[in-house]
DNA sequence: ATCGCCTCCTGCGCGC
DNA sequence: TGCGCGCAGGAGGCGA
């Protein structure tokens, strides 16, 4: 389910709740989510979260001992609940009590995503080593894109959603920033051109910002922490619009699949 | 090194 | 109304 934008979203609306509060109990519910949680998990307990932080579509709950990784894999949320009240729903697998009183819990009814725990004198779990830039920041260029590119045979939509190339750009947004960027997605990495790698740089960046501000994009059952969905699909120009008019030419929307993931495009804006 | 395919799991919408 | 099928926002791991 979510991409930067939801991750992000997430993890805004999780951060007052955590921030400088201690972790009260930690109930595990289901252990088996993609990988198994580890035990020391339970370690939380007690700990005082000093940052709630965000690489690629991770989220990271940091104490003096160490962090808890979250991953929401397709079909994942973080979820607030201040009213002691409101009943455990199926597939919440984890919960987290907080010093404020307030309760988070981890809903995945796919179970695609993760809690893992890396202490604080381990070295950097691997799932986070061998990530690429974020695609907000300055370091994710041109220059990298372009770098990255050349001599790859693979469709540039898989590549841009490559976490080892850029973090964060899932299905929904790859297709959109392809769009934007007048780039087919189905074009050998190697064979876009620099100018068109420029484009899809500001592309990226400017559409994983706008959905950032509408609160990331809804489709079926994405929901912020406190259950309310984002407000980007009304934003988007191809993804999910197969057969109806391009908005910018009218041309038929098209659909493929490209590394076993739907892709669309419009045939006439992209080339 | 790179690429493409498979896999994990539940739920939902569609066509019959 | 019910059933089977295909598809879904991720991504590691494998064999070629």
């Amino acid at each position: 389910m979510p991409e930067l934008p939801e991750v992000e979203t997430t993890r805004r609306g999780i951060e007052p709740y955590l921030l400088d509060q201690s972790i009260k109990q930690v109930t595990v519910h289901q252990w088996q989510l993609r990988w198994a949680i580890p035990k020391q998990i339970k370690l939380l307990k007690d700990q005082q979260i000093h940052a709630v932080d965000r690489r690629g579509k991770y989220i990271l709950i940091k104490t003096a001992i160490g962090q808890a990784i979250v991953h929401l894999g397709m079909s994942g949320s973080l979820r607030i609940c201040t009213d002691k009240k409101q009943p455990k729903r199926k597939h919440d697998h984890v919960e987290m009590l907080l010093s404020n009183g307030a309760l988070m819990r981890l809903h995945d009814p796919r179970r695609f995503g993760c809690l893992l725990w890396q202490a604080i004198d381990e070295p950097e779990h691997s799932l986070l080593s061998n990530l690429g830039p974020e695609p907000l920041l300055d370091d994710f260029d041109a220059g990298h894109l372009i770098n990255a590119t050349r001599k790859r045979k693979v469709p540039i939509k898989n590549l841009i959603m490559n976490s080892q190339i850029v973090v964060g750009v899932g299905n929904i947004y790859a297709s959109e920033a392809l769009f934007m960027a007048r780039v087919r997605p189905g074009r050998a990495a190697g064979r876009v051109k620099h100018k068109e790698c420029e484009a899809l740089v500001a592309s990226i960046k400017t559409i994983l910002q706008r959905s950032i501000e509408q609160g990331g994009t809804t489709l079926r059952d994405f929901v912020n922490s406190d259950g309310e969905p984002g407000y980007f699909k009304q934003s988007l120009f191809v993804y999910g619009k197969a057969g109806e008019p391009c908005q910018q030419c009218g041309t038929t929307i098209k659909q493929l699949v490209l590394g076993q993931r739907s892709t669309f495009y419009c045939p006439s804006c992209q080339s």
